[in-house]
DNA sequence: AATAAACTAGACTGGACCGTCTAGTCTAAT
DNA sequence: ATTAGACTAGACGGTCCAGTCTAGTTTATT
């Protein structure tokens, strides 16, 4: 009983099907950034995207389903810049600084924060997303920066006893006090001379911390 | 044409009064904390008050005004032990640890952790309650913080070029991973010993940092 | 051209919820 | 005891919205 509704060929995806499917994801993510899922409303999704609401609903099994895959879509696409492993030909100040500026450029930029305040909000109704964004997020870039200061530490370089750990810290000093105002929306974005004040003081701090003596 | 209506003698505050406002408080702050403000109902704070639902309107303008109520006593009562100042008898590190500990205790309780989920979620409705909040959190504790680093400094005891500044990466060094998890909800309460170990992390790598030579 | 699938516009259902209103009860003060 | 104000329980109007349904149009395939 091969049942071939619409939905199921849609998933499958011709080459038009997949265009319409990519506007209404277009359409949903700036609709549910903006607005959070609760004020977000399919009607308004359907409006930003040109398409009828019934066509939506072709596509995804309803507005969780929706929000979950402009979530993973999203999370994909934004964090795979941070993602990347360090480039290892420069001294260690450099490229710590060049790790740095690319994860605030993307944490810091309108649509990281909307995305990462649309999950705390929502991390109680969608709880695998959060685990989702922490994986492909600061989970991977820890361990990416982790790897590069392992290799760092046996080339004596620094001293890094727990390079996770360490990681951690690093990209937590890194966050700093500009992250919780662009949280909490006090600044509408942040200024590059303190993204770059930022970066000099995380890795000026990280540094001197694991200086071989 | 003194106007003596029940709203106004309710907001004068009567003993009894007084009561019944605080349990429509403390349940609103229930329903808030629990539910986010989009999810949460009046019906449901009636419910929980103990108390019908013209009751609430009586001491309350509405739904905004209840919500900026119980985020306003929350952040008063929740961070007035973050806002104390220092104590400066001990050394450096058992100052640092213990205003740490402080700090932490308050940020990653349960408590702490939904009311900065609701003003992160609704920061947009409510800018001023996010910049009440800063202010009377993360920005008063720094300031108390720098006092303190700027006595050691001025003691020769460390070397802090930018107390505020030195102070903000501290706490910054402070929530790192621990808070990001818990803001996520992929941790239902910070272990004991995981605060203890952010503790000393942050203390052993400011101290590095801002070590006299 | 004929046919089926995809799509559109918009009406509609059912439910949630804010804020108001009504009718009646309780409490306290005169 | 009377009276005024505070309170309760619940109904109600109005709004909004998720998801479904209908009727008609476009598109593609044969």
């Amino acid at each position: 009983m091969a049942r071939s509704s619409t939905a199921a060929k849609h998933r499958a995806g011709n080459r038009a099907a997949r265009s319409k499917r990519e506007s209404i994801l277009d359409a949903a993510t700036r609709v549910f950034l903006d607005c959070g899922y609760g004020d977000a409303s399919m009607d308004a999704v359907a409006r930003e995207a040109g398409v009828a609401k019934q066509t939506i609903y072709s596509y995804f099994d309803g507005k969780d389903a929706l929000f979950e895959a402009i979530v993973r879509d999203k999370c994909d696409q934004l964090l795979e810049p941070i993602g990347m492993p360090e480039a290892r030909g420069n001294d260690p100040e450099t490229a710590l600084a060049r790790t740095a500026r690319r994860f605030l450029d993307v944490v810091l930029a309108p649509e990281g924060m909307a995305l990462f305040r649309a999950l705390v909000a929502e991390c109680g109704r969608f709880p695998n997303l959060a685990e989702a964004f922490y994986r492909s997020g600061p989970l991977l870039a820890a361990g990416n920066l982790a790897d590069y200061l392992a290799e760092l530490d046996r080339k004596k370089i620094l001293k890094v006893d727990d390079p996770l750990r360490a990681a951690r810290l690093f990209f937590a000093l890194l966050r700093g006090d500009l992250y919780i105002r662009r949280l909490l929306d006090l600044d509408s974005e942040a200024k590059p001379a303190d993204v770059e004040r930022a970066v000099a003081d995380a890795v000026r701090v990280f540094l001197a911390a694991h200086a071989r003596r």
